[in-house]
RNA sequence: GGGGGCGUAGCUCAAUUGGUUAGAGUACUGGACUGUCGAUCCAGUGGUUGCGGGUUCGAGUCCCGUCGCCCUCGCCA
């Protein structure tokens, strides 16, 4: 046995005992009679002292000793002097009297130094990911991702899913995200496909009768990437059968209760409050609210129509919308020249075409340099329907109903950030449900599936296919933790002729379903039970629990924003004979 | 594919309007020190300012291109 116990353990009821501990040199500090290591390993720090009364030449020998060495020391443990104890360390009562060094490895003198007190660049840590993951904000990071895991797998489990591994080199289907394509070498031509959800598989589960399946399942999707999106991550993937949405929602809430009280030591109250779709848009114009904060989208078409503002006027009058929000207490904070910047922010990156601001004034009068071009009526209604108190800063976007959305939500959510309307520890969970069935797709400007082909409407809007898509309500539900979207799902079509006919609207002919999906599709016929199911954003929702903002931090080796991995170097040449084997041929 | 930010010592950063030999902290190397804990003190090594080109008497600084990392729009059923 290489140690006895680990460097985060020990405490003032070891001493006297003699221990063997293994780790790295995290600090080294020599008084030249006495020299002090602090030793670390995931579990802690213990600080390690070599003098002379240790015997043999431990201390000659510490004095070579490096950050990031790899030693094992052997001595025996004792309360620290009086007066030397550290209250900010764990093991801070004791420390390991060495008598015995052995030096496991030297280290090379390391890129940075994994409890160096500045971070360095992203870029850095991931080339020398070891290091990185040494850190012990990393390690934690790990550890609770592997807690959350657990709990997911011992929540399931209680709850009579059985886990089931589904391929990961499946077949192409060109809808939704890009594939990542795997070349078949006994058939020249032909590729895989890895998969971007189970969905498909976990489908056919159902009809064949595992009516509680779970799998923690690596998807990939190839897409650009984003500080909450990878080209590969992690979901947990549910699907049940005889249940309907409530059920779906149950079985996520007690499961987010959990994990709620069991990390965060929260205790929910459940159900989890859930908002439609349209009302989501309505107050806060996205599907994926940030709830920890009001600051709600309000309506002024209607006064916007009677207000005498040319810009507003015609806006109503040409079917769109005259939207605000009311940043509290914001208007001193926001000078003209930052205005300036959030009208570019809207405008530039959001499509707006104009910001429109007032400030109220102590009097409660909302004054801007458009507020000439209103009645002193329509200000009135303004300042009523916005709630408007003196110091506050309006600001208005008046576009299409997306648009207004889109931009209203950028600015909802920088504000508020801006404005600190929520605290860092804060967490706030909810469900958006019943998602239009359809969008439009503006490259073919037919219809496209707003979550996938498979998504069942609700069984009120069943003849709203025929009649109005556009219209249709789908059984759908996304989980929305402060803001992001950690997991969706559906109650899927069960029965082909329903099917068939969202494939019709979708464009999809018969001949290219039957090419595609024609395994479902006759599954389906085959005793298919009624069926639906969820999937939940892994590394989105430890990032949540544990407080970060980028899922790279929650996974061991992500990729860079153009999917490459810094330390490996991948992707990579191949040689050109595995190319040849594969009967591809691509420019170098 | 578009927009933006950044790139200076191993690391984190500084460098006035374009102006002397590009600095600091830390790490590293050597030395001093028997109770430190971000040890301290003394001395030292360390630079193709990402790369290529241009403007200029003179470029870390300005211009063009390019590479890398990050943010973001599009995209992500």
């Amino acid at each position: 046995m290489l140690r006895t116990h680990t460097c985060g353990e020990l405490r003032a009821e070891h001493d006297g005992q003699r221990v063997t501990l293994c780790g790295w040199v995290d600090t080294y500090r020599d008084h030249s009679g006495v020299l002090f290591v602090d030793l670390r390993d995931r579990y802690g720090k213990t600080q390690v002292v070599f003098a002379p009364e240790g015997g043999g030449n431990a201390l000659a020998q510490a004095k070579l000793l490096r950050g990031e060495d790899v030693i094992s020391i052997a001595g025996a443990v004792a309360p620290r002097p009086e007066g030397t104890k550290n209250p900010k360390m764990a093991t801070g009562e004791i420390e390991v009297r060495a008598q015995h060094l052995e030096v496991l490895n030297k280290s090379q003198n390391p890129p940075f130094h994994p409890t160096a007190k500045e971070l360095p660049g992203e870029d850095l840590r991931l080339k020398h990911r070891y290091l990185d993951l040494r850190r012990p904000k990393m390690q934690q990071t790990l550890m609770l991702r592997h807690r959350i895991v657990k709990i997911m797998r011992d929540y399931i489990d209680e709850l009579g899913f059985i886990d089931i591994e589904t391929p990961m080199l499946g077949r192409s289907t060109p809808e939704g995200a890009r594939d990542y394509l795997v070349p078949s070498r006994v058939q020249p031509g032909a590729f895989y496909a890895l998969p971007q959800s189970p969905q498909l598989y976990k489908q056919i589960l159902m009809v064949a009768g595992y009516d509680r399946y779970s799998q923690i399942a690596r998807c990939f999707r190839d897409e650009d990437l984003r500080a909450d999106r990878q080209p590969e991550f992690t979901q947990l993937d549910l699907e049940m059968s005889f249940i309907d949405a409530d059920d779906i929602m149950g079985v996520i809430d007690g499961l987010v209760a959990r994990l709620a009280k069991e990390i965060l030591g929260i205790e929910l109250t459940l159900p989890l409050p859930r908002m439609t779709y349209d009302e989501a848009m309505e107050r806060f114009g996205h599907d994926a609210p940030d709830l920890r904060f009001g600051m709600e989208l309000i309506d002024l078409t209607d006064i916007a129509r009677e207000a005498g503002f040319q810009v507003f006027r015609n806006t109503a009058e040409g079917g769109g919308r005259v939207r605000g929000i009311n940043a509290k207490g914001a208007a001193d904070r926001y000078s003209r020249k930052l205005i300036d910047e959030l009208t570019r922010f809207v405008c530039e990156d959001f499509g707006a075409r104009g910001l429109a601001w007032f400030k109220v004034d102590a009097e409660g009068k909302l004054a801007s340099p458009i507020a000439k071009n209103f009645s002193e009526d329509s200000l009135a209604q303004i300042a009523e329907r916005m709630e408007a108190e003196p110091g506050d800063l309006l600001l208005f976007v008046a576009d299409r109903f997306d648009v207004t959305c889109k931009a209203l939500n950028a600015l909802r959510k920088r504000l508020a950030g801006e404005l600190k309307l929520y605290k860092p520890g804060d967490m706030h969970f909810s469900w958006v449900v019943e998602f239009p069935m359809f969008e439009r797709d503006d490259e073919t400007g037919g219809w496209a599936a707003m979550h996938h082909p498979f998504t069942a409407p609700r069984k009120q809007d069943f003849d709203l296919l025929d009649t109005a898509p556009q219209q249709c309500r789908a059984q759908a539900y996304d989980l929305v933790i402060n803001g992001m979207e950690a997991g969706g799902g559906t109650i899927r079509i069960h029965n082909s002729d329903v099917q068939s006919k969202v494939f019709r609207l979708l464009g999809i002919d018969e001949a290219t379903a039957e090419d595609r999906f024609g395994f479902l599709l006759e599954a389906l016929q085959y005793g298919a039970p009624p069926h639906g199911g969820i999937a939940l954003g892994l590394d989105r929702v430890v990032t949540l629990f544990g407080g970060g903002d980028s899922i790279r931090d929650v996974i061991a080796f992500p990729k860079t924003q153009r999917a490459t991995d810094l330390m490996t170097g991948a992707p990579g040449q191949v040689d050109i004979r595995q190319l040849k084997e594969l009967g591809l041929n691509v420019p170098r």
